[in-house]
DNA sequence: TTGCTAAACGGAACGGCGTTCCGTATCGTT
DNA sequence: AACGATACGGAACGCCGTTCCGTTTAGCAA
C-alpha cells in the first residue's frame, strides 16, 4: 500500500530508476494540469509539464483511465475507508450515510470534470468506472443496508444506481454558479427516506 | 409556428427550391441516424445518410447543436406546453410536478445519449442548454411555485438547478440495465416533499 | 573504464473528429 | 439563352487520443 499500487510483495524495485522518477514526475504532473485544466486536459498537456513525450505518458499509464486513477486512487481509498468509520461513529446509519455521501460529492465536486468522465455512457473510461464502482459500491450498499435494516430509508434502492446518479448529479457543478449539485443530492438522499 | 421556426411572418419561401428540400433530408436523416447511432453520431454519417456534403450540412445547421434542437423542436415544444395542461388536469399540483417530469425524463431517456450532450459543462452545446433551458425552466417554475404554494413541497427549490439535475440523471440510462434513471428522478422528486 | 543489452525514451505519424473554405454546379429570373 | 445569386461537395485544417519505432540511456559485467 505504499509506491506504486500493485502490491506485489515488497517493492517495485525491478523497473528502472529514471522509469520509476518519470512516473512520479507524471503524477505530480497530471495532478498539477488536473487542477488548472480540468481532468479532460490533452494528454500533450501533461507530457509537456512534466517534460516527457508523449510515448512516455503511454507506456506508465495505457490510457488516459488509468492516469487519472493513480493520480486520485488515496482519495477513492480514504473515500472508501470512511464508509465503516462514519456507520461506527454517527448516531444514526441514515446520519452515517448523508455524511459519507457527502464526502463523495465533495471529492467529485473539487475535482474539475471527475464526475464527467465518471458518467456511465463513454465507452474508453471502462477502468475508471470499474474501479471507482468497484471500491465504492460495497461500501455504499452496506450503508444503505444498515439504514433499512434501522427502518431509517426504503429497502429497495440499488448501491449501484444510487452512486451513479450522485456521480451524474455532480457534472457540470463548477463553472455554474445556479447549479448546486451538493443540494440536489441532498434532495435525493432525502427521497431514500422511507415513506410513512 | 409552422415552417423552420424562426418564425419571420409568413413563410421563408425566399430560399431556393432544392435548399428547402436538402434542409428536409437532412432533418429526416438526422432523426434516423439519431435512433440507431445516437446524438453524438458523427456528423459524416449524417451527411452520407442524407446524400449530401459536409458543407450543405453546416450551411443549414452552424453546428451540430443548432442540427440537434430542430431535430427535437417539436417535442420540447409538447413537453412545455404540456405542463400548464398539466397542472389543470391533475388532481394536486404536485401530481402534476410528478407526470410532467415523467414526460421529460422519458424524453431524455428514449433520445440515446441526448441527456449526456445535454450535461452542464461541455461548451460548444450552449445553442441547445439555451433552448431546451429557456423553454422547459419556466413551466417547470410555474409547477414548482404551484406546489410549494399548495404546501406539498418545499419551497426552496430552484427549477434551473432541478431540471439540469434531472437531466444529469438521465445520463447513460441506456445501455446500463443496472442503472434506472426513472426510479432516481422519483427519489429526486421524493425529495422534495415538505418534511413535516 | 569500457562495452553491451535490455529498458525506456521522444515525437512523428495515424485515424477520427468538428468545422472551414472555396472552386464548381445549379436555380430561377431576365 | 444567358447570367448572377445561391447552394453544393468535399478537400483541407487543427485538435485529439493513441501507436510505433528509431534513438538514447541505465545498469551491469568484464
Amino acid at each position: 500500500m505504499n509506491d506504486s499500487g500493485d502490491g506485489s510483495g515488497r517493492a517495485a524495485q525491478s523497473k528502472r530508476a529514471d522509469a520509476r522518477r518519470n512516473k512520479e514526475t507524471l503524477l505530480d504532473a497530471a495532478a498539477a494540469v488536473f487542477v488548472t485544466s480540468g481532468v479532460e486536459a490533452p494528454v500533450r498537456d501533461i507530457a509537456a509539464k512534466a517534460g516527457v513525450g508523449l510515448g512516455t505518458i503511454y507506456r506508465h499509464f495505457p490510457t488516459r483511465a488509468d492516469l487519472i486513477i493513480a493520480v486520485y486512487r488515496h482519495q477513492v481509498e480514504a473515500c472508501a475507508e470512511a464508509g465503516p468509520a462514519l456507520l461506527a461513529s454517527s448516531a444514526t446509519p441514515y446520519g452515517a450515510l448523508g455524511q459519507w455521501i457527502d464526502l463523495f460529492v465533495d471529492f467529485l465536486v473539487t475535482k474539475h470534470g471527475l464526475a464527467a468522465v465518471l458518467r456511465s455512457d463513454d465507452a474508453g473510461f471502462e477502468a475508471l468506472h470499474t474501479y471507482f464502482l468497484d471500491r465504492l459500491v460495497p461500501v455504499c450498499a452496506e450503508l444503505l443496508e444498515a439504514a433499512a435494516t434501522a427502518g431509517e430509508i426504503r429497502s429497495d434502492v440499488d448501491a449501484y444506481a444510487l452512486m451513479r446518479g450522485v456521480g451524474n448529479l455532480c457534472i457540470g457543478a463548477d463553472g455554474d454558479s445556479r447549479y448546486d449539485a451538493r443540494r440536489l443530492v441532498e434532495l435525493l438522499i432525502a427521497g431514500l427516506r422511507r415513506p410513512h
